[in-house]
DNA sequence: GGCTTGGGTTGATCCATGTCAACCGCAAAT
DNA sequence: ATTTGCGGTTGACATGGATCAACCCAAGCC
């Protein structure tokens, strides 16, 4: 079931997974290429998938081969350890790729799961390498995009490691508003995709810690929130949150 | 090879810098290529850069332009938010590159400090791009190293997550020994570069915390430890501790 | 309708780690 | 040789978040 948020109606007629004609275009890989480059870049992604809601994309352990683009939908990505820990490594929405994790040992090192009926485009990852020798802007903007995966990860490493619960809570939720907000969508307003768990997992808190900061943000006059529904009233408010330090 | 002499009196003997006479080949970049891919190589890693402990690489905020490889010594990364807290993102020994980071801002997003005195090799980003464009294997290679960095990042993020403290020094001690081992260096003793305080930084603790788990190990016989003199006893000690989890 | 189930909220209590503080010891500076 | 200072260790105490447990609510199913 699609949510009224999904990000494009769904299309009947056409069914060609073309980057040219993607809106999602300027959030993707295809940045910056001219008509005629984009063209080929068509070529290769040749092949769209839907992913059902709580299905995987791909599993840790199994053969890397290609790099997914999000057309529509939601994701998290998630580590698990020999003793059954867990933890969710990040969360994707459209635009943006998965699978890069995969190419160092060439297997995937995390599982993707779809948190809502998705769709995805598959790039076969030796073709877009040998693409990316031809096409210099595409090289470039490659690199660009897994180094900001980097620069993202590190965030993540500085959220966990500095902040306590309430200003990590903050901070995702900023980021995500953020997200939706450079894709069209309200920046304010916004259902969660993921649980109060998967949410916790992703900051290294219990659940009951997230659920209790969202209610302290809520009695705080900072958010409205029901369920996964959100609303945020304050987004300066939250950001001092993150900033005054004890 | 236009290295210039004049800044390095010492060395009497002639260093030419090369890929292709460097014993940190096989952990650096130029792992794969054949002996002519190895010398154009070469002329793209012309300069050769000493640093002496304490001082910077390069800065968070500066221009980026270059990736570096660590031909010998220690550095540190960390990351400075605006209300002063800090964490070290990542420690980096002999072969291994730094800056990958600025590549998707064209600004360096961290800050890189030897922790002891150190020599790089200044690879010009937009020369790397060339030359992996025409050696498929430089290419793809690249590719794995920028990979691995995400993979790194996200075992560091699952350490911060869902470990407890000894835990985390475990696997930081773990870590280390087994980077040591793939150098040549003894897997079970070793001189830590950094001070408890960048080591708490690292994993999300206090140095006391640090200091205490470092005593909680040498008292369960697992280490021994002495100031920055680590020595390790007991390899399975570490890892049992580190699966037991509550 | 009532039952079941998974997610969410809230309260009471516990504990790992942070905080604050004293002290140690080595090395550089004088 | 003495002083100074930084890094490290250790102890006493405080606290944020985990844990355990009860309960609520909405959705799906009989």
């Amino acid at each position: 079931m699609t949510t009224s948020h999904s990000l494009h109606p769904i299309n009947l007629s056409v069914i060609k997974t073309a980057c040219s004609n993607c809106n999602l275009r300027e959030l993707c890989l295809p940045l910056g290429l001219t008509h005629e480059e984009l063209e080929r870049l068509d070529d290769l992604i040749s092949t769209r998938r839907r992913v059902k809601r709580g299905e995987h994309l791909y599993r840790s352990g199994t053969a890397f081969d290609a790099i997914y683009a999000i057309r529509s939908g939601f994701f998290k990505t998630d580590v698990l350890l020999e003793d059954g820990r867990e933890q969710v490594t990040g969360f994707q929405m459209a635009g943006e790729l998965l699978g890069l994790d995969g190419i160092g040992t060439e297997l995937h090192t995390c599982n993707a799961i779809a948190l809502e009926d998705s769709e995805i485009c598959s790039i076969p990852f030796s073709r877009l390498e040998s693409l990316s020798r031809e096409i210099h802007t595409l090289q470039h903007h490659f690199h660009k995009v897994m180094s900001r995966e980097i620069v993202r990860d590190h965030g993540v490493m500085m959220l966990l490691g500095t902040m306590r619960a309430e200003e990590r809570l903050a901070a995702f939720l900023l980021n995500l508003s953020q997200r939706f907000t450079a894709r069209g969508f309200s920046h304010a307003e916004f259902y969660l995709r993921m649980t109060r768990e998967e949410i916790g997992s992703y900051l290294g808190l219990k659940l009951e810690t997230v659920s209790r900061a969202f209610s302290k943000f809520q009695e705080e006059g900072f958010i409205a929130v029901q369920q996964k529904h959100i609303r945020i009233l304050d987004v300066a408010g939250l950001k001092a949150l993150m900033n005054h330090h004890a």
